[in-house]
DNA sequence: CCTTATTTCTCCT
DNA sequence: GAAATAAGG
């Protein structure tokens, strides 16, 4: 939003430059911006609660850019909305909502366009979400701070006490607020466009340089802004001259009413109101660690006023966590980043599956910590209960399920891929009524990798270290913006981490109850792969993790010893309909190719019987490479076991990208 | 001339 | 969400 047309109003002082001329130089930048335009590459799957990490990463790259330049960037997180603007973002979010449902609609009717403009209005950046790049800056060791309530003037306040020496920004409210240097319109060759407040006489067309910060606001609140709707009618040129000629808002009021021009009951609060939010909203010292407003506030304006248009004053604790990245800006609680979220969910989700898989057999691990919970009843009636489930959909998917299966063709390649292996039919609604009949005596059954702070991009989907307060290594940076506010679970351990993500991951289970079954279908497969080697890339990733804890799980001391023979896992058939090509849908094809590591093709003579697997030798030195590769870097959960029932076709490609990489 | 509505593009493979 | 463009006052 911003001020509509200035940034075109001053046109003539947008001054072109590079990001080297700030090198040595901090700079604050506006995060949320450069998330809103990471969502692009993956709204769908934000909005189908499919895994990703595209907003990581192009937020990342900005990052690598600046630093490349020798900028030091201090992000700048978006923190709660403000009292005065909690109806916009109800609103919003139910226009979000709506635009979710018309994408699910397109989807089914096959128009992706349309599905994916859908998605778009539908995505948007949650407090989640940053937590990742959060976790992802510690790891960089890039300072950042979340702003109490809004970025802009957090930012502001940041350049007006030195913290940083410009604001990287697309928002034009930054000039009202007082921002003394924009740089805006960032490409990704470090060019870019600066805007100086000591710029502003150069302005030909008017005295801008005349205008105090107040004439300043008063323009943007006439005009309209993110707090005012503004006067129909009136644009910023009308603004401008009306703020010249007429000082007092009272008479400009007063002469737009007389220009029979409607102006708004409330227009006069509103501005009052608007105009005390643009200077002194609530912001963070991270110097001193503690809130601020972004000006002075003079003795005479009204602190209930106050709290509503510039943001609520809440316990120092509280604010310090929230802009820190420790605590949920709009809840209070832990923070815990989406992926994060979304893993825990789903490990638990292919859980039960696993059990079913290791043949009755409790694990060591599983007995090892058998005191952690009260099981009444033995593996074995588990894996029972699941058999019947799970079984019939596993041999011919119904309606339903080529239904979903249809849909799944509509997703991006990469979100298609991920599903198939996520979910497994059946599997997913046994468990949902499994837990929702007896909730505290089930084993919660979750694997979290817990890698070395400095093993960048280890997880994609198993989780990561982001678990608040066991491994993020911002407790011992000290370039950090500020130390955590409370020190209190600084010795938990794995255990206590696993418990707490159990328990979230529990509550959440009981929400998604009903969570629709996805089926697979194959069409177009082996061409994502070919076209996409980045995001397969990732995906191998995540599942050599996988098979490395199937290996681990085998063995008592948790090493990875033994190497699970390879009729234990599971897989499920869902062959597409539609097969067009024999030789893409085929997974025992598939399969050989992998044991081949070539990529030329397998003649079907030469095809083993399904679902019998070949004990293959190459494959087991592949995995035992792989397992000593990932030896130190993998933590397993003692009392934890995960498995995955990936369909058929699925699996036997990923194998072959787990193990070969191609 | 100014304001408002409409369209296109952002990203990535 | 923002910029460019078209249309209306």
């Amino acid at each position: 939003m911003g001020v509509t047309g200035l940034l075109q109003q001053l046109k003539e002082i947008q001054h072109k430059t590079t990001l080297s001329q700030y090198s040595g130089k901090k700079l604050a930048v506006d995060t949320y911006g450069w998330l809103h335009r990471g969502l692009i590459s993956c709204a769908q799957d934000l909005c189908t609660d499919a895994p990703t990490r595209g907003y990581v990463t192009s937020v990342m790259k900005k990052v690598d850019m600046l630093r490349h330049f020798g900028v030091e960037p201090v992000m700048v997180f978006d923190g709660a909305p403000l009292p005065t603007k909690e109806g916009t973002l109800l609103e919003r979010r139910l226009r979000r909502e709506k635009a979710r449902e018309n994408a699910q609609l397109m989807v089914q009717k096959g128009d992706r366009k349309g599905a994916w403009k859908e998605f778009m209005k539908a995505a948007s950046v949650t407090p989640e979400m940053a937590k990742l790049v959060m976790v992802e800056l510690d790891r960089h060791g890039v300072a950042y701070v979340v702003a109490p309530y809004e970025a802009d003037p957090q930012m502001v306040y940041l350049e007006k006490t030195g913290a940083v020496d410009g604001i990287l920004s697309e928002d034009s409210d930054l000039l009202v607020f007082g921002c003394r240097r924009l740089i805006t319109k960032l490409n990704d060759y470090g060019e870019c466009i600066e805007i100086c407040r000591d710029d502003l006489h150069k302005v030909p067309r008017m005295a801008l340089d005349k205008f105090t910060p107040a004439q300043w606001r008063l323009v943007a609140i006439l005009s309209g802004c993110d707090y005012t709707k503004g006067i129909p009618g009136v644009g910023l040129k009308t603004a401008f001259n009306v703020v010249l000629k007429l000082s007092n808002l009272d008479k400009i009021v007063a002469s737009f009413r007389a220009d029979n021009k409607l102006v708004p009951e409330d227009f006069l609060e509103e501005a009052y109101k608007a105009d005390l939010a643009f200077q002194y909203q609530k912001v963070f010292d991270p110097k001193i660690n503690s809130l601020s407003t972004l000006c002075e506030v003079p003795s005479d304006v009204d602190l209930d006023v106050l709290e509503v248009c510039c943001g609520r004053r809440l316990d120092a604790n509280i604010h310090a966590g929230i802009c820190q990245g420790k605590l949920h800006p709009f809840s209070h609680d832990t923070l815990i980043s989406r992926e994060h979220n979304l893993s825990a969910t789903r490990s638990q989700s292919i859980a039960v599956v696993q059990t079913k898989t290791a043949k009755g057999i409790p694990t060591p691990a599983a007995s090892q910590t058998s005191q952690s919970f009260t099981c009444t009843r033995t593996i074995e009636s588990y894996f029972k209960r699941d058999e019947k489930a799970a079984q019939p959909s596993f041999a011919k998917p119904n309606m339903a399920l080529k239904r979903t299966s249809e849909k799944t063709t509509q997703l991006s390649p990469s979100s298609k891929k991920l599903k198939r292996f996520q979910t497994t039919s059946g599997a997913e609604t046994t468990l949902s009524k499994f837990f929702a009949s007896s909730p505290p005596t089930i084993p919660p059954v979750l694997v979290l990798l817990q890698p070395k702070p400095s093993d960048a991009d280890f997880g994609f989907i198993t989780g990561d270290s982001e678990v608040p307060d066991s491994s993020s290594p911002v407790k011992d940076d000290k370039s950090s913006i500020a130390g955590y506010a409370t020190d209190d679970d600084a010795d938990m351990g794995p255990s206590t981490v696993n418990s707490m993500a159990n328990s979230a991951t529990y509550m959440r289970l009981q929400a998604s109850a009903s969570t629709k079954i996805e089926s697979n279908c194959d069409d177009g497969y082996e061409n994502d792969i070919d076209e996409s080697p980045i995001k397969t890339e990732k995906i191998s990733i995540s599942w050599r993790q996988r098979f490395a804890m199937e290996a681990v799980a085998e063995d008592s001391t948790c090493k990875p010893a033994t190497i699970r023979k390879f009729e234990d896992v599971r897989v499920t058939t869902s062959k597409s309909e539609k097969q067009s090509d024999q030789r893409k849908t085929e997974p025992e094809e598939a399969f050989c190719d992998s044991l081949e590591s070539s990529s030329s093709p397998q003649t079907p003579e030469e095809i083993p019987e399904w679902p019998t697997y070949p004990e293959s030798a190459q494959l087991k030195s592949l995995q035992q490479t792989f397992m000593s590769d990932i030896d130190e870097t993998i933590y397993l959960s003692p009392q934890r076991v995960l498995t995955i029932m990936p369909q058929k076709s699925s699996a036997s490609k990923l194998l072959r990208f787990a193990f070969t990489g191609k």
